[in-house]
RNA sequence: GCAGAGGGCUGGGCGGCCGCGGGGGCAACUCCGAGGAAAGUCCGGACUCCACAAGGCAACGGUGCCGGGUAACGCCCGGCCGGGGAAACCCGAGGGAAAGCGCCACAGAAAACAAACCGCUUUCGUUCGCGAAAGUCAGGGUGAAACGGUGGGGUAAGAGCCCACCGCGGGACGGGCAACCGGACCGGCACGGCAAGCCCCACCGGGAGCAAUGCCAAAUAGGGAUCGCGCGUGAGCAAUCACAGGGGUGUCUUGCCCCGAGCAGAUCCGGGUUGGCAGCUAGAGGGCGUCCGGCAACGGGCGCUCAAGAUGAAUGGUCGUCGCUGUCGGAGCAAUCUGACAGAACAGAAUCCGGCUUACAGGCCCUCUGCGCGU
């Protein structure tokens, strides 16, 4: 039911896109980063939490990039529920932030055990936009 | 066909769209990219560091029928013995109990070497209920286990006291590489079990691990406290050499190395980094085919072929379709066909190999045993 969707999605991100240069999708790996982030604001959605922050001018890292790291404890399940979850919220980052997310910004997602990896895809996709529209609009 | 036994394989297929890691390339692009257990981290190795080697002794840990395989093993194969099963087949920590110590609950008279509760027999006594002494372990009862079992002779009653058979112990000799098997003959029979209690014997084992280890860069500190060692002799202008001394691996011997007038050693406290590259994937390597040796594990030859290397950690996300299973509905005598919905295990490389163990939806194949049916 979902392919008809798909191209429709994609034009509709078109309208959003900013100008192209903040494109770049970085990797969070310092755990100072993390730790930074889960101190910052919090949103919780029925498959995640999302964790984001706005980075201080004085960080050694380019203004306009957008950065996202992934988090599965061991609550979330055995190393493969660990994995698919993580691997679904990945997909879910890359398909959402570089329209949605904004420059300057960290984001940290958080997964749930099962919720995670059973939750329809679409339904994951929202999820993310709604944490994001409420932590941004908190933010203003 | 039914019941049972043993072994092996597989672990959804195809296709869109969008991605990730690594190699090659200036680029376009192109090639490769999870498992049978990748798991538990239980054994065995390779590799690296601890400076290193030989022998003796001691301690600790492991292994434990025999032979073979292997780089090695606690693994695998073949065999032996004991036990279970009608059979295929399965199970067994399976060296030593006349080196020593220890233990053997409950029950029972008695649990390890000496003993006699009930009972049986004889003699004596008797208040005729029975009591005492002696003989005895066949019968009773207990137990996981009780001076071997059955029958006969024998006797006061009994007992290997004697005899036959079975069992047991020793055993010339024969077979086998061996575990072990067979066994002439001899012995009236003695010598209980536990070694997963200590122990003895044989064999094996140094420790720590890829966060090993090496290089580069940055940053911080060139800290503080306590303790301990040392200031030697000879030669030489000196570097240095020799000796004494100190230290080093359980210890000793031999040997070796380091220190040897400094800014070194140990412990604690405080602070900082926990980045990059190498190690890092081609090796006792996997797969297929074929030939040779071997009962087999396995070994050897030839040909072709394959190849994850991440590090907040890639190897995927999503959709369609086919196949499988189940439920419900429809068609059909039935096999079956068809529609809708649902389900599909255990589980994710982390230096690399050989094993073991544990987890596992569904499916497939081979061999053997017994019974039934047909020809």
């Amino acid at each position: 039911m979902t392919p008809p969707e798909a191209p429709k999605d994609g034009t509709a991100s078109h309208g959003d896109m900013p100008p192209a240069v903040s494109v770049c999708l970085t990797v969070l790996k310092n755990r100072s980063d993390f730790l930074a982030a889960a101190r910052a604001r919090r949103q919780g959605t029925g498959a995640m939490m999302v964790q984001a922050r706005k980075r201080r001018d004085a960080e050694e890292v380019p203004a306009h990039a957008i950065r996202v790291g992934f988090t599965c404890s061991k609550k979330v399940g055995n190393a493969v529920a660990r994995n698919r979850a993580k691997r679904r919220m990945r997909e879910v980052a890359r398909l959402i932030l570089p329209t949605r997310g904004k420059p300057g910004w960290d984001y940290v997602l958080i997964g749930r055990k099962d919720a995670t990896a059973a939750r329809p895809f679409d339904a994951l996709q929202g999820d993310l936009k709604y944490a994001l529209k409420k932590l941004h609009a908190a933010d203003a």
